[in-house]
DNA sequence: ATTGTGACTTCGG
DNA sequence: GCCGAAGCCACAA
């Protein structure tokens, strides 16, 4: 496992509800500017005690990054609906949901 | 060292 | 706005 799952835990758990942020917009906010990749894989690793809002996590075109015939497509998109993100077609507004988080406040919530 | 893969992203057409 | 190609990063075979 990588040494930054923790980081991206941490701020995936930030995300509000009805929020959504993208793969390199969480690795950004870990500190790990390019590496989108590794911020899929982290969720995907996290252990289930942490019980952290994954579905809260898009791509960047705003679609959902699972198969869309998978169990786990469909529990991300009923996730979202339930609180309040419009999902059409795999895909949300993100000028509309994107996480805007106050920079300030992020690095004290991340302190902490 | 080389190759293939993935819950990614950006750029062109 | 929807692809496909190319870039990219981490990792396992």
């Amino acid at each position: 496992m990588s040494d930054n799952y923790p980081r991206i835990w941490k701020v995936t758990s930030l995300i509000p509800r009805g929020s959504v942020a993208s793969y390199g917009q969480i690795a950004d906010l870990a500190g790990l500017p390019g590496r989108a990749r590794l911020v899929s894989k982290a969720l995907k690793d996290a252990p289930r005690e942490l019980d952290l809002p994954w579905h809260r996590i898009i791509n960047a075109q705003g679609k959902i990054s699972l198969p869309k015939n998978s169990e786990s497509y469909r529990e991300q998109r009923e996730r979202l609906l339930m609180e309040g993100v419009r999902v059409r077609d795999g895909k949300v507004d993100m000028g509309l949901y994107q996480w805007q988080p106050d920079l300030l406040q992020l690095l004290f919530e991340l302190e902490y």
